[in-house]
Parts: C-alpha cells; structure tokens; sequence
RNA sequence: GGUCGCGUGGCCGAGCGGUUAGGCAGAGGUCUGCAAAACCUUGUACAGCAGUUCAAAUCUGCUCGCGACCUCCA
C-alpha cells in the first residue's frame, strides 16, 4: 500500500508531504529528559507522542535512528546564567554526587518508559559524554563570526546571527519584536545583546560539574548539546526534530541558530512539536507543582486523583487526542478511556472466537484504508481510534450472529488491530495471561461446568454463589448465548 | 504589554465550506432465571454578534472568555 504521509512543520505551520531526505532511512531526534528529578506526566506525553510517531514510521518501512538525548549537565537554575546547575544544586541536598542524582533518575525515567510500552530510542546519547563536541561546535561559531568570549563564557551573537539568517523563524517572529519584549534582567553586562545566550559557561571555583575548554573551566549552554549531539549522530541537516512546544520559542530557536552558524546549513527539514498536558485548564509543569508523577498516577496516591489507572489506560487516553492539541487531564476523562480501552480489548480477543461464514457483509477494504488516511494525516490517532471502534462493533456482532465475516475478513482484521493497536498505538494488553494460563484455563473451565449443570438444574443459588464468590477475586462471568465466558 | 493559539452536546475529544466522527455517561429496546456483556434505537453540539456564500462549527470582522510563549520546563 502506498503511504502519502503528511507532517505538520513548524517551520512553514502548514502539512507537508513527508519526504526524507534519503529514502528509506529517516532521522528523527527529540529533545529528552533533564534528569536532576522524576519524570511527570507532562514530559511523558511528548515522549509517548514520539513513541507512537516512530512506531508509525517502522511501520511504513523507514529505517529510522531515533535519537533521543539525556540532559545530565549544563541547565541552570533560576534565570540568570550564573549560579549553581541543577544538579550541583539537587546534589548538595540529597548529599550525593551529580552523577549519582543523574544516575538515579535516568533510572527512573527508563523505568516510566517501559510501563508506558515506549519502544527504546535507537541512541540515547548524553550531555556528558559529548563535552568534547560541544566545545568543538562553540570553536566553530566563535570562528564563523557568530560568537565572542567574555570573561570566561561564551555567548551567541544574536544580532549577529540575524543580519543574514532569520532568528526568530520558527516562531514567526522578528528580531525587533523579540527585542522590544525581552525582559530587562540583571546581571548581563557580559553580553552584548540581550537576546545573546551562552554556548560556554565559565564555571565558579565550588562547581562540582565542569571542564576544561578553550576558555577556561566551564560547562557548555543548555542548547549546545542538542545541536552537537543531533549532528555528530544524524548529520548536518536530518529529517525530523521535536520535542515539547515549550522548546520551541528558545530551546529550538537557539539550536537553528547554533547549527547554522556552526554547519552553514539548516539543521532539520520537519519541525515538530507536541503539545502540553493541562490539569484543569493550567498546564502541567514542574514549576507549577501540579504534576502528578507517573507512579503516583498509576496507584492514585494523590490527592487529584480518585483511583489508580493503568499505564495502558492513561496511553490510550493520550493516543484519543491529537498530538498537536493540549490534553486536558480529569478523573471522568481517564475513566471514560478506561473502560474504552478494555473494551478495544476484549474485542481483539472475540476475534478468536467467530465462527467465519462463506460470504461477507464487510468492507474490509474500506477500513483499512480509513485507518491509513487517518495515521498519514499528520498522525491523525483520535480518528484512528474512532475507525478502530468501527472494527470493533463489528467484531462484536459478527460474534452475535448480526454480521457475516469470511475466515479471510477475520484473518485481515486481526492483522490490522495488531498492527494499529499494538504495533502503531504502542498498546498492549495488560490483563493477558501470565504463565500459570494453561492451569487458570483448566481450572476455569471446570468451574464453569459445575455452574452450568447448576443453572440446568435451576440451581441459581449455586450458580450465583461461583460468579459471586469469582468476582470477589477479580474475575467476571459473562453468559452468552453459547454458554458462558469469563475474563479478568 | 508583545506574539501565537483555543472556545464543539453531561464529560473527553475529532472535524475546519454541503453527508453519522469516536469514546464514556444518560434514555428506550433485544437477549437473560437474575446480572453482566454484546447488539439496535436515541442526543434540537459547535462562545456571542455581524458579514461573505446557494450553503458556515468550518471563511472574514468585531466582542467576550481561556491558555501558551516572551524566564528553568516536554
């Protein structure tokens, strides 16, 4: 079948046709964690929003590298560049090492990746590991022009930078607007703009995170690493980039400009960007101290939270609403994905168990291409779960006799709810067996039995008695027309 | 203040010029010993006002409300 993928870029704010730059690979690099604490939900959503991006990718046959960084140095707290990193900071209170603070929440965030069915990224490359890079790429700007040294640090020449190339681009704006609605901060006498932003920092005596460059002592800018790391491992112009929409307006902006004035080519061809996870209307965000932390999701220890929810619940949830659109969190919202998601569920499993006809009343055909147009929709997956639910009415009552399948039409749908479900979503299910499922059959299929001859003999009391007492252990019976079935 | 975006039925959330989005919840029905599940039927939705058009949730203008970025953040 033949895919028209469409991608929305930043840079032109309109779809494109997606057209790599070398057939069939494609690059894609997103901008990871900072790992000085726990990951919330909020940063899950953009990486879970790429996970599924990727996954559609291999699914329509590019090889794809998929690079995503691990920020373990160079972001400073507060808004001046001087002070303490963060991690310097973090680790002066838990009285560890930088590394060991790095170390334990990489962990960490690997671990909420995994429960989310997040495939591993092809590289995950760290800030640390690539200081050499950066210094080299901080050289070449300072070389072309772009860059100058100031007591030690070394900034960008934004005003520079734009009499030949557009600064302000991704965002659309110009130079002059940035200008006028800079905020006035202390402390920047060093630079020459005020839209300057350092590459280096020069590093004071009591730093635990540094090295030795050119300049001095120092760690490199927040945006360096980014522009350093996507380059050595996907080349001077890639494919795609994305990360966050917060990124967008400095982060991003600061990258092009950087691997411009370094490489003398635009770094990437699509730009994409995800949108935030709000909580009643506010977005989600570290600052704001309304995050909740996946594990707290997931058992609903926290005080906005009613229950617990799955992580295949909350990804199903995420995959109901378009990438590009702020997802509001709610207790009803996750319910209502809840029960949807078992639901999808339980119908990929009915499929097993339809008896096929000779002749269909199906248009597999059709749906499947829905299904398609949806995904090169600019990942379009809330319309693609809506075709899905098509597919699973219809399973449901083909299982009801109301609707005619072929073996073939069975065959096909199966394949296609892999492949969207499982395979494009990144969902799974989480309730399939265990290994003691040969057993739980045996067992279950005896008690059903007895309950049956019960309900033969009108013994309702004995059959209510083994669904009641089965319910009280997580299971359900569920009576059909041919006989009864169970599920947990 | 500047730039950008958004306001869709009880809730979440697609659509962005003409035909049912979808999920959850609700109502009625079929099935059933009861229940659950499933299926069928059902919902006078598009912030307000004005305009363009044969036709507007969808385009234009204004008004109101909300949010994001401009400062560390996915």
């Amino acid at each position: 079948m033949t895919q028209q993928l469409h991608i929305y870029n930043t840079l032109s704010r309109e779809k494109e046709i997606f057209t790599p730059l070398n057939p069939p690979l494609v690059g894609l690099y997103v901008c990871g964690p900072t790992v000085y604490s726990d990951v919330h939900l909020g940063n899950c959503r953009t990486f879970i929003s790429f996970d599924m991006i990727y996954r559609y990718l291999l699914h329509c046959g590019y090889k794809v590298r998929y690079v995503r960084n691990i920020t373990d140095a160079g972001h400073l707290e507060g808004d001046r560049d001087e002070g303490d990193d963060k991690f310097t900071k973090k680790a002066k209170l838990e009285q560890l090492e930088p590394m060991e603070i790095v170390q334990k929440y990489t962990l960490g965030f690997r671990d909420v990746m995994r429960e989310f069915n997040t495939l591993p990224p092809s590289i995950e490359p760290t800030a640390t590991g690539h200081i050499c890079e950066q210094i080299e790429m901080t050289r070449k700007i300072i070389d072309s022009g772009y860059a100058y040294v100031s007591n030690g640090t070394v900034y960008f020449d934004v005003e520079n930078y734009n009499k030949k190339f557009a600064y302000g681009q991704l965002t659309n704006r110009k130079l002059e607007d940035l200008l006028e609605n800079t905020r006035e901060l202390d402390g920047q006498d060093e630079k020459k703009g005020r839209l300057d932003f350092a590459l280096w920092i020069k590093a004071k005596p009591e730093h635990l995170m540094q090295w030795p460059s050119p300049w001095g002592w120092g760690f490199p800018g927040w945006h360096i690493e980014c522009s350093a790391m996507s380059s050595k491992y996907l080349g001077n112009t890639f494919d795609i980039h994305g990360g966050g929409m917060d990124l967008q307006a400095t982060h991003h902006t600061n990258e092009i400009a950087q691997s411009q004035a370094c490489n003398h080519t635009a770094p990437v061809k699509y730009w994409m960007h995800t949108n935030m996870l709000t909580v009643n209307g506010v977005r989600m965000s570290k600052s704001a101290g309304n995050g909740f932390l996946p594990g707290e999701l997931f058992t609903g220890n926290h005080p906005l939270l009613e229950k617990g929810y799955e992580p295949m619940a909350v990804r199903f949830f995420m995959m109901q609403t378009h990438y590009r659109s702020t997802l509001d969190f709610s207790n009803e919202a996750l319910q209502a994905s809840e029960k949807g998601f078992a639901r999808l569920m339980a119908a990929i499993k009915t499929l097993d168990k339809i008896k096929p006809t000779a002749a269909s009343t199906f248009d597999f055909k059709a749906l499947q291409q829905k299904c398609y147009d949806a995904m090169n929709d600019d990942f379009n997956t809330p319309v693609l779960v809506a075709h899905l639910f098509d597919a699973v009415r219809v399973i449901n009552s083909a299982n009801d006799g109301k609707e005619n399948l072929t073996a073939q039409d069975i065959d096909s749908l199966k394949t296609l709810m892999h492949h969207f479900v499982f395979d494009v979503l990144g969902l799974k299910d989480e309730n399939a067996g265990g290994q003691n499922t040969a057993l739980l059959d045996g067992v279950m299929k005896m008690i059903l039995e007895i309950r049956a001859e019960a309900k033969a003999k009108k013994d309702f009391a004995t059959s209510d008695k083994l669904r009641d007492a089965l319910a009280a252990l997580g299971i359900t019976i569920k009576d059909g027309k041919d006989g009864a079935v169970w599920g947990n």
